[in-house]
DNA sequence: GTCTATAACGAGATAGAC
DNA sequence: GTCTATCTCGTTATAGAC
């Protein structure tokens, strides 16, 4: 019961993905809606009920592709700002936004699959929520090295929005001040607007030189959470 | 050539408005990728083929659906916008954002239609781009009128994106400066990236109090543009 | 001319018997 | 795991009612 077993498991392993592979070329294809296990067993030449073995329901599979996706997005980020440990606060965002950005262009099925319209009848599990909260960590953790030097200005907040921006500060980053946090929530979802309008086509005849323009409004975003454009002392 | 003229037009806008009815019921039940043209002929008790006096095929269905969201967000932006004519740019900016934030709560199906993932296998045809520009025309003329009047501060553009903000500008709107416009372009992005992240369940354990964040976030997005908070002399 | 109904095509999904 | 009978779909051709 030795190698059987880790033979067995390299085979499901493969299989697994091979699985995941085809699920995603549907994805493409036709679209998240209209994925079918059915479907992605007959191009993998086995029969149907085969694939329960690996994936109990269609939903299943979905919240698989959904957690890969999210990752693949998130390691992105990741890569990024390890990259540019040591450089200034509004450069290190802007290369952790085009990192994410660079990901969404090229996996533009996926990045639908999570941050575009719902998929009719499916419901997220808690089990995505770890892997959907990287990106927004590594952006929180930006704006924490960059709170803890000069040169951060603390945004303005009107005083009705205190308690909620208290609220968020408590639960996301205790260490930032709440209108820090707040400006940050609302980056984060500025951030995935201009993404999303460049991928599903708003842009089409609008904006053209897309990379510079990005750079550029990320860049405009990160001041607007009040990172400082130099960090004295930084490279970068 | 009278009477069984307008007869028969009326009937045929009946018909033509039920079928759309029908159609968007069910897009909100089943996503725009299963609209089904004998669906829709089935529940209205019509054979399928009857539909194609109406509509001549799935595709142009699709398009009149999606014509109707964006002039329904339209709309709603441009009364936002008549009725806080007079008040500073920064209020009527912010109302605008609501209207269009309120309509997209209210049908969040057709949102997602418009300004969610692309429905696989379809293109829209240059039909829809009248509709689809009022909301950003609407935002134009707010920033069009701060502009005239003082108190605008033009943000600061890096050389590298002059060439677009230039283009930008004599594209869509000629008496702006060019760094407005560059910025005007993310605002609208970024408008909805925050819509599209409450909508889609992105803020979900995130922020709460989503009327007031919503709120200050635009209004901070306003004031990127360099809206004025208060235009001398001017209500509101 | 305008509409509805019948029937059919080719393609694909699905359920169940074996 | 396979096969078949029965569904769905978009779309078209045709015939007839108003």
């Amino acid at each position: 019961m030795s190698t059987p077993h880790s033979a067995r498991a390299r085979a499901r392993i493969e299989v697994t993905a091979a699985i995941k592979d085809e699920a995603r070329r549907q994805l493409a294809a036709e679209g998240a809606a209209k994925l079918s296990l059915r479907a992605v067993a007959r191009e993998l030449g086995m029969v149907s009920s085969a694939i329960y073995r690996y994936f109990p329901s269609r939903d299943d599979l979905l919240t698989a592709l959904i957690i890969d996706a999210y990752d693949a997005v998130g390691e992105a980020a990741e890569s990024a700002h390890k990259a540019t440990a040591g450089a200034g606060a509004v450069r290190r965002w802007t290369a952790v936004c085009e990192a994410v950005r660079a990901w969404a262009l090229a996996n533009p099925h996926e990045y639908a699959l999570i941050y575009g319209s719902p998929v009719p009848g499916y419901v997220a599990p808690d089990t995505t929520v770890p892997a959907a909260s990287r990106v927004a960590f590594v952006l929180i953790g930006i704006v924490r090295d960059a709170v803890k030097g000069p040169g951060v200005t603390v945004p303005s907040l009107a005083v009705e929005l205190r308690p909620e921006a208290e609220r968020l500060s408590a639960d996301i980053a205790p260490d930032l001040p709440p209108p820090v946090a707040a400006a940050l929530v609302a980056a984060w979802a500025q951030l995935f607007g201009l993404i999303g309008f460049e991928l599903f086509g708003q842009f089409n005849r609008v904006v053209e030189d897309r990379d510079r323009f990005f750079r550029h409004a990320v860049g405009q975003i990160a001041r607007g959470v009040g990172l400082p454009d130099r960090t004295p002392g930084a490279r970068g």
